[in-house]
DNA sequence: CATTACTCTATAAAATCTATAGAGTAATAG
DNA sequence: CTATTACTCTATAGATTTTATAGAGTAATG
């Protein structure tokens, strides 16, 4: 399951995609909008910023802004930064790998391919859709 | 990710599944050789058992045995049973449901139906796959 | 230069995961 | 019938992660 950081981000990612129009968007509109805790908020989107998805102004008129076009960030890629891996396991992370303590012997673990099988899969889709398609609904 | 509960447990039911023409395997056996905390190993299996997977046979000759094929027993089983829900929100589970407090409408949720997506792409994976193939690497 | 709004650090409650200990009970062999 | 084997059950507890909250600080704007 996804952490709730990671539920509040989309979600908020969501938010500030459909006002793009209107400029930079205040933390305060989209915690009161979508019911995220303020402070929790502003921690998500600080780490967004971290990761080069989000920018922001400071001072009046300011707030958070989508640094690329909603159809050049994948869900794959967010779920990265704000959950962490997509596999199931440490040891067929692409991204995140991370050899298991246990289990002498990678290749002939059966787990581990199995495990590459369901990323692969899931992979799939998550880079085939992107922050617009959320938006779309 | 997966927990260490989950890991352990397939290993272990992979485990007792290769060996299923020995009779029953013993806790201890199983620990050894893949490497798990016996303890742990032991309330894991009970939980499997709780849920219909293993059978057990104490005393002398005892240990623990599938109840059932290893090719009727789905990986979308043993998942759910040892981690939980498959799906990425508690809003678009099967079998775990559970409406979020916040989002006021889960249709109108812009997260709720990519979810439900990604959990059938990986849901029809999950149910295709069996402890059998496990068996096999 | 006052206001607005993001930034940063610290902290902590709550939940979950991982693990261990030990007494108890059922089954079997001989 | 009894000793041994091996699962059962309850309790507990350390570690980690998740989910928050508080408040002082700093940059930008008009």
């Amino acid at each position: 399951m996804l952490s709730k950081k990671t539920k509040y981000g989309l979600k908020a990612l969501v938010y500030i995609a459909k006002q793009a129009d209107n400029g930079p968007v205040l933390i305060s509109d989209i915690s009161e909008k979508e019911t995220i805790p303020k402070k929790f908020l502003e921690a998500i989107l600080l780490d967004l910023k971290k990761f080069g998805i989000l920018g922001s102004k400071k001072g009046k008129g300011g707030g958070y802004y989508l640094l690329k076009d909603p159809k050049e960030i994948t869900m794959a890629t967010l779920i990265r930064v704000l959950d962490g891996p997509i596999a199931m396991l440490p040891c067929v992370s692409l991204n995140f790998y991370e050899r298991c303590e246990d289990c002498p012997n990678e290749e002939l673990c059966s787990l581990h391919h199995f495990m590459a099988q369901v990323r692969d899969n899931t992979l799939n889709l998550l880079q085939q859709k992107s922050l617009y398609d959320l938006t779309l609904l």
